[in-house]
DNA sequence: TCGCACACCTGAAGTCAGTTCAGAAACTTT
DNA sequence: AAAGTTTCTGAACTGACTTCAGGTGTGCGA
């Protein structure tokens, strides 16, 4: 015999109707970068996520085998969504310049869920290059290492294109790719949202001085930034 | 009774002589550095450094209060070493330029041991942002993080008294800093010893990009480095 | 309508690195 | 030699992550 008022905490407790196939995990991805990105990867407790979108712990298992298998996907997907808009970007632009300007300012020009995401990336990239055992979590990690590996490559090749066109000064396109993506990077270690400093004030300077490490004349950002307001 | 062979068997794990007190210590600090640093921190058992040094796991607990302990005593250490260069470096050079350039090429003058100490300290910077509750842990995070703004604070007095001497472009030397620090540290994001890039080829170039950033004249860069040549 | 497949979820139990604790051994000082 | 300090140990504890065995509900073909 059931506990006499079963029925009735199961009608008190009202289910949530279920939701579309997929939905939950977006759910769970979406609460993972807020929590992930704005207390750090190591001081959210995978629980407290699973309490955020009202499932017992263990049921997170369901959609990943692990907490790092769900940092992986928002890894490759935040990755992912750079190189789209990369490759957009290079190709709506016929001009180098215009490319080069346009992939810079465009950088900066993030929601507080992508700056979040970016936070995540720089602070847990580490973690990308330690090989795992569980399949779909190893599958994620070599998925985020890879693109990143091809979105510098596509980096490169951009400024090899510069180069030759002789709108860039010569150099290794490939410590020139880092340099420019590591000072990039590097805005994510102190920058957060909600801070004195806003994204329109940060942005503006650290393209500028991107545009420094490259070689190309100042003119060209000062004109690029004059059209662009 | 105790066991017939304990005599023996104590005379036979001959234990090492005691050393003076604190080099045990630093003999942790070290291997832990090599391990942290080589390996990751995350990824190096706590109890894999006690073995190193030929002691229990538990043992550890009487030099540190905690594996994060001896990670914030490491990264004091390599904040307060960087520092004390800086600060001999700038009163040793009365010329601002010679000081400059002086402080990048330096920074990339580095032993095995320090490298891997900048890797771990890339690595792990996120942590010395939380607080921690056991007293002597805390002091050492507070101490590093405190080191760390320091730092930050002296290269903008530095380079704003460039910019009063009108040898650098006008900027807030704040966001600058960050820049130039940023470009530097994300060197030890991806630079390993035994790479196939050694410091002679990776240091060069980044300083050049420093001074870049800086908006130093190129003529300058390329002077000096003939003149270290 | 039945029943089977599948997606979704749960509570109890397991694992493992890090940590605490009570105390012992070795060395120093008085 | 007694007292005190530093160094160290084995056994037990902790908490976050994970595994497991199974239960509930929804959709879909027979």
């Amino acid at each position: 015999m059931t506990k006499p008022n079963a029925g009735s905490r199961a009608a008190a407790r009202r289910r949530a109707p279920r939701l579309k196939p997929g939905v939950k995990k977006e759910q769970i991805l979406e609460v993972a970068v807020d929590y992930f990105g704005r207390y750090g990867y190591e001081e959210t407790k995978w629980a407290d996520i699973a309490a955020a979108v009202h499932i017992g712990s263990t049921a997170l298992y369901h959609y990943f085998e692990s907490k790092q298998h769900c940092l992986f996907e928002i890894m490759a997907k935040t990755v992912g969504d750079y190189r789209q808009r990369f490759d957009r970007i290079v190709a709506e632009h016929g001009d180098w310049n215009d490319a080069l300007v346009t992939l810079l300012v465009d950088s900066f020009d993030l929601t507080e869920q992508q700056v979040l995401s970016q936070r995540l990336m720089v602070a847990e990239f580490g973690r990308i290059g330690v090989q795992r055992s569980l399949p779909r979590e190893e599958a994620a990690r070599a998925s985020a290492r890879a693109q990143t590996r091809d979105l510098e490559f596509a980096w490169g090749t951009f400024l090899a294109r510069g180069m030759q066109q002789g709108l860039l000064p010569e150099s290794d396109p490939r410590l020139l790719t880092r340099a420019v993506l590591g000072l990039y990077n590097s805005v994510w270690h102190w920058y957060r949202p909600g801070g004195t400093l806003t994204l329109a004030d940060v942005g503006p300077f650290y393209v500028s001085r991107q545009l420094a490490i490259l070689g190309c004349s100042p003119d060209l950002a000062a004109a690029k930034f004059a059209a662009a307001a």
